[in-house]
DNA sequence: TTGTAAGCGTTATCAT
DNA sequence: ATGATAACGCTTACAA
C-alpha cells in the first residue's frame, strides 16, 4: 500500500502549482523575474512538499555550483583549521558552500583530490602552497576552473596567492635568535619534498645566518613529518651529537612542541640549555610550557582574503591578485640567551 | 585562431576512438565487459584527450557518487580531526570520497550543510551526535540517504551510531575523582542546548556524585563553548567562589587547557590546590602542564568501524548497526587528592 | 561485444 | 509574466 514518496522533483511542484516547471525555476533564482501572487503559491508547494533542488542536475544546467573546493595537507593538527573556518565563514557570507578535503600531505592523493572536487563542479579551489605537477594546473585551466594559493605568497607564481613570506618570516625569527647570542643554531624541518613553505623556511633561516657570517652548511637541518612525535624523535637526535645546538628552529609549532615534550623527558631545560622556535603560533604554541617563541601567522585574516579574492575570480571580477599577509614574531619563554661557556 | 578547447566530453572520446559513449562508459566502469583491443584503444583516447568524466552527470545518470559527507561541528581544534581522518583514509581504500563541512555548533548551520551535501549526492552522511530536528531525519530519508551518527552511542536512537557512552566515561571519570578523595567537585561544560554528548557528560558526574551520596544538586557547573578563552573564564569564574572546588571536571580537553592555563595565570597550583581533568585525550591532553588526566577515546578506531558501518548501509548491506567503543581513563598528573584540611 | 536511445532534474533560450 | 523545449554529460536497459 501507500506508495514510497521520493524526493520532488522541480516537475513535481511544478504540476502542484499548475505553472511550469520554467517559472518554479526562476522563484528560486530571479524571483523578481515572476509575479507576486504566483510566486507565493509555488514557495507554498515548495515548503509542503519539502522539496529541494538536485544540484547535480543544477550544475550540469547552470554550469554553475556556488561551490568551492579546499584541498588541505591534514585536518590533523590546529594549522590550516583557524585560516580554514574564517575562509568558510566569509564564503558562507556570500552564499557559496566549502567543501574540504585532505591530501595527508601526499601529491597523488590531493591530486585525486582535485579531479574529485572539480568534477563535482566546484566553482573555484583553494590550494595550500604552489609546488605541484604542472599538469594538475592545466587541468585546472582546461577546466576553467579558478585556483587561488594560500599559506604562501609567491609573487610571480603561475598562481595567484594569498599568504606570507615563508623565507622573510623564518629570516626574521633566526635574526632574532642570533641576536639572542645563538650561534650553534640546529633545525628541525618538515619534508621539504614538494613542499614550498618547507623549503622557504629553511632558506630563511640558511640566509640569516649567511648574512650574519655564520656558515650555513655546518647547520644540521633534520627533515621530518609534521608531527609531535616527529618533532620529539628530532630533537633527541639533534641532542644526541657534540656540540649541542643552543637553539633549535623548528618549522612549525607542531614539531616544536614535540621538541619541547622530549627535552622534558630528557630532562634537558628549556631555554636554559637549548633554546627551540616555532611557526604558526597556533593555540599549542600558547599552551606548551615553555610557551613557544613563534612567528604568528594571521590566519584569519588570511582566510578571508582567500575568500575574496577566489570569489573574484570565480565571478570574473579578478584574474587573480597576490596578496601578501605580514606576519610578526611572538616572543615568549622557549627562546632565551645561550647557556654561559657555549 | 586556435579555438579555445575546453573539456572533453565522453562524447569526443567515444568519436575519436570511433566507438559508442556506451562503450567508452562501460571501459570505465566496468572494463570486463569489454573487449580488450577496444578497451585499450577507448583508454588511450582517454589519455590523449586528458578527459575526465563530469560527475553531476554521472550522478545523475547513475543516482550514485561514492561521495559521503561528514559535517562536524568545528574544524577549529583537534576533538574530531583524528577521527576524521582515520574515516577518510577507510572510505577511501574502498573507493569512496569524503566531503567534511563545519556546522560551527550551529543547528540551523548544520541542516543547510546537510541540505548542500545531499544535493549533491552524497550517498551517506556521518553526523555528530543525535540531537538534531526531525525534519533532518525525515528529509534524509525521503532523500534515501543513509546516516550514521559517531561520537556518541545510543542503542536506541532513530539513527544508528558508532560511538562511546558519553554519560558512563564521564561517570567512571567523576568516580575516579570522587576515590581519589575530592567532595567539592565543580564542572565547566560546554553548551548542553542541542548536544546530547555535553549532555550525557554532565549526566555522567551527577549520577557519580549521586552514586556516592554527594548532593548532586550543589554542584557548580558552568556551560560555556569548546574554546580555551571560554575554559579560562569559567575557570576563573569557578575559582572565586568560596569555598572552592577541589577538583574541576571539564567537558572535553580544550575547556580544560583553557582552565589549565588561568591557573598558571591565577597562581593556583594544579593539582596541589586544584585536580582538572579533561575529555577526548587529544594530544593537547599531553602536551599541557600539568598532564591532563582524561577520557581517552579511540577516534581512530571509531572512525574506521564508521567508515565501514556507513559503506555497508549505502551499498544495502546493512540497515544500520550500532557500535559501542570502549574508552578509558588516563591517568596523568592534574589529578591528585585535594589539599588537607579541604 | 557493442550500439541505440531513453532518461536523470535542472537552466536558459525563444516564443507567446 | 509565463510556457515549451533544447541542451547539459553520463548510465543503462534493450537490441543487434
Amino acid at each position: 500500500m501507500g506508495k514510497t514518496r521520493s524526493a520532488p522533483t522541480l516537475n513535481d511542484v511544478a504540476s502542484h502549482a499548475g505553472v511550469s516547471t520554467a517559472t518554479v525555476s526562476r522563484c528560486l533564482n530571479s524571483p523578481n523575474q515572476v509575479v507576486e501572487t504566483t510566486r507565493v503559491r509555488v514557495l507554498q508547494v515548495i515548503e509542503e512538499l519539502g522539496y529541494t533542488p538536485n544540484f547535480a542536475a543544477r550544475v550540469m544546467a547552470a554550469k554553475r555550483s556556488f561551490t568551492i573546493g579546499a584541498i588541505i595537507p591534514t585536518m590533523d593538527n590546529a594549522i590550516f583549521a583557524r585560516g580554514l573556518q574564517a575562509f568558510q565563514n566569509e564564503l558562507r557570507q556570500n552564499g557559496y558552500t566549502l567543501l574540504v578535503s585532505s591530501s595527508d600531505y601526499k601529491p597523488e592523493i590531493e591530486k585525486e583530490q582535485i579531479r574529485a572536487l572539480v568534477a563535482r563542479g566546484a566553482d573555484g579551489l583553494l590550494l595550500i602552497g604552489h609546488e605541484r605537477e604542472n599538469e594538475i594546473y592545466d587541468y585546472l585551466k582546461r577546466h576553467q576552473v579558478p585556483a587561488l594559493v594560500a599559506w604562501s605568497y609567491l609573487p610571480d607564481a603561475r598562481q595567484p596567492s594569498v599568504g606570507f613570506s615563508n623565507r622573510d618570516a623564518m629570516f626574521a625569527l633566526a635574526q632574532d635568535v642570533i641576536n639572542t647570542g645563538h650561534r650553534r643554531i640546529a633545525m628541525i624541518s618538515g619534508v621539504t619534498a614538494g613542499n614550498d613553505r618547507a623549503q622557504r623556511r629553511v632558506q630563511g633561516v640558511r640566509d640569516a645566518l649567511q648574512a650574519n657570517g655564520i656558515c650555513a652548511d655546518d647547520m644540521r637541518v633534520i627533515e621530518t613529518t609534521y608531527e609531535i612525535d616527529s618533532g620529539a624523535h628530532a630533537f633527541r637526535d639533534l641532542m644526541s651529537r657534540t656540540p649541542r645546538p643552543t637553539a633549535i628552529i623548528c618549522g612549525n609549532d607542531v614539531l616544536a612542541v614535540g621538541a619541547l615534550r622530549e627535552a622534558r623527558r630528557m630532562d634537558v631545560s628549556v631555554p636554559d640549555e637549548v633554546s627551540i622556535t616555532g611557526f604558526d603560533d597556533i593555540e599549542l604554541a600558547e599552551i606548551a610550557s615553555p610557551a613557544l617563541t613563534t612567528v604568528h601567522v594571521p590566519h584569519r585574516e588570511m582566510g578571508r582574503k582567500a575568500a575574496q579574492e577566489l570569489i573574484a575570480m570565480v565571478n570574473g571580477t579578478s584574474k587573480g591578485v597576490s596578496t601578501c599577509i605580514d606576519t610578526h614574531i611572538v616572543y615568549r619563554a622557549s627562546l632565551a640567551t645561550p647557556p654561559n661557556g657555549a
